[in-house]
RNA sequence: GUGAUUGUAGCUCAGCUGGUUAGAGCGCCGGAUUGUGGUUCCGGAGGUCGCCGGUUCGAAACCGGUCUUUCACCCCA
């Protein structure tokens, strides 16, 4: 046998089973989408290079796949940047495209390319592959879909209100009972680090107050001292790290403890509209809470930040994330224009839903009759009733080849066929068909009408 | 990028401290049974033991490298 042929690591075949399912989630986050009043935009798989270096941090950069130049591509490269072994330097030259690492810069530059012909406030939704050179683990891989809906050209808070309802909309129309909406604001977070005085840290204190669940309290504060931030700092802080109570509690404490910062508390005031909004129209089947230390990598959020986080006996990484960006498309030359996003993970939904056995409903798509083939003029008997089977939209198909009854019953059976439709000398003397049931077993003899009357009403 | 982990038939896996011709179940193909399936019985095909190199009289097994799988960190969906 010849060498045996693989895909590349951290991407996927999809099996028929796979695609429906994907698809019944694509399907749900799309309605929703829509009935939310959200358009489609599709953007390149490719994008330039200088589109995307540089907007997702030195991390991101890093993860970025590039794209050989075609042609001769080193005959340009200068001979001593070859020899100094510059990675980076040497990228630049030989690679001026790379693969969408989200959706979300790529709408950006969309948005600015296309300013003149856009309605604003702009509401789009993108369902696009992404790719990202990471090391894949569980819920993570190198290519995976993304699902967006962002609007730019408005700073209302009802539309930060309407994206956690988004959010409670589709999962709860997947069957995801318990989802927890994470909601927190960047400028409490620049209000906290402003009143520790520690206003220039803010990345780094961010970075280290998100990882509080996962490393507690002592790895935090160690974290911070490691970064630069000082004890005293810390100290004020403290009381971040054991916040309990009601979002209302919570956003009392933040307002008392942010009170002389003017940036914290116009962060309490968005928030407090958010959470009072949704207090009030209720939510389905997912959970609002306030999070302090939900902080998020990514650089441009400006104002509301959210995080989805699967019901709780499912061990997942985030299956949703978003956020305020007020000045995204800035970097693209389009200033002032306020947006804010949210994204669904597609492969990780999946994944849940497998866990939690959400799946059932899901139909795959196979064929409802299967005509025997009992050889070729049998065969062109049965496509003339296949023509007209299929114009009344019953799926059907004919066995191609004229092997053995018990091969093509086989067939029948490993696909789960319902109806396998049996036609030798005899049917085709007397204009009939012998119609067999293959969970029964039962047969019946009918003409074409009522062939088609039986299997458009089963 | 860091640290572990995995790889034997189409699939799931056995294979002892290195020792004849590498096994099982399922699946596949054929037959019992030329127009009636899921069961049963019989037979058959299918493996450079991930790849490259090393140690050895001898390697699926030991060593090194590499790719791959899975997982954690980093980061993130």
């Amino acid at each position: 046998m010849a060498q045996k042929p693989s895909i590349p690591k951290g991407t996927r075949d999809f099996s028929p089973t796979e695609v429906a399912k994907r698809n019944y989630i694509f399907f749900t986050i799309k309605q929703v989408f829509e009935t939310y009043g959200f358009q489609p935009i599709e953007t390149p798989s490719f994008e330039n290079s200088s589109t995307l270096m540089g907007k997702y941090g030195e991390e991101g950069d890093r993860l970025i796949f590039k794209i050989l130049n075609s042609g001769d591509y080193l005959k340009k490269v200068d001979e001593a940047l070859l020899v100094s072994k510059n990675s980076l330097q040497t990228t630049s030259k030989i690679s001026e495209k790379a693969l969408r690492y989200d959706l979300t810069v790529p709408f950006a530059r969309y948005v600015v390319q296309h300013q003149n012909d856009i309605v604003f406030p702009f509401k789009r939704y993108q369902m696009q592959p992404v790719w990202r050179a990471d090391r894949p683990q569980k819920g993570r891989f190198r290519e995976f879909y993304q699902c967006d809906a962002d609007v730019v050209g408005s700073k209302s808070l009802w539309q930060e209100v309407e994206f956690v309802q988004l959010y409670d909309a589709v999962f709860s129309k997947l069957k995801l009972i318990g989802t927890t909406i994470k909601l927190n604001n960047r400028k409490i977070l620049s209000g906290i680090a402003e009143i520790i005085g520690e206003k220039d840290k803010l990345i780094d204190f961010t970075i280290a107050l998100d990882k509080l669940d996962k490393i507690g309290e002592e790895g935090v504060a160690k974290e911070m001292l490691a970064k630069g931030i000082s004890e005293n700092a810390i100290k004020k802080v403290k009381p971040l790290f054991s916040f309990k109570g009601s979002n209302q509690e919570k956003l009392n404490q933040l307002q008392e403890l942010l009170a002389n910062s003017v940036e914290g508390t116009q962060g309490v005031h968005d928030l407090r509209f958010v959470v009072n909004a949704i207090e009030n129209l209720g939510l389905q089947s997912a959970n609002l809470e306030l999070d302090v230390t939900l902080a998020r990598g990514l650089n441009y959020y400006t104002g509301a930040i959210y995080e989805v986080s699967a019901p709780k006996n499912v061990k997942m990484g985030s299956i949703g994330g978003g956020g305020r960006y007020d000045d995204l498309t800035g970097i693209f030359g389009l200033k002032n224009v306020s947006g804010v996003g949210i994204s669904f993970g597609l492969d990780r939904i999946y994944l849940v839903l497998e866990e939690l056995n959400l799946f059932d409903q899901v139909e795959l798509p196979k064929p409802k009759v299967l005509f025997l083939n009992l050889g070729e003029q049998e065969a062109t008997y049965c496509m003339k009733a296949l023509l007209k089977l299929r114009k009344h939209q019953v799926k059907s198909e004919l066995y191609p080849d004229a092997s053995k009854m018990k091969k093509q019953l086989n067939y029948a059976n490993r696909r789960a066929i319902q109806f396998v439709v049996i036609v030798g000398t005899s049917e085709m003397e007397n204009k009939k068909f012998t119609l067999k049931n293959m969970q029964s077993g039962e047969q019946q003899t009918c003409n074409l009408q009522e062939l088609v009357d039986i299997t458009t009403s089963l």
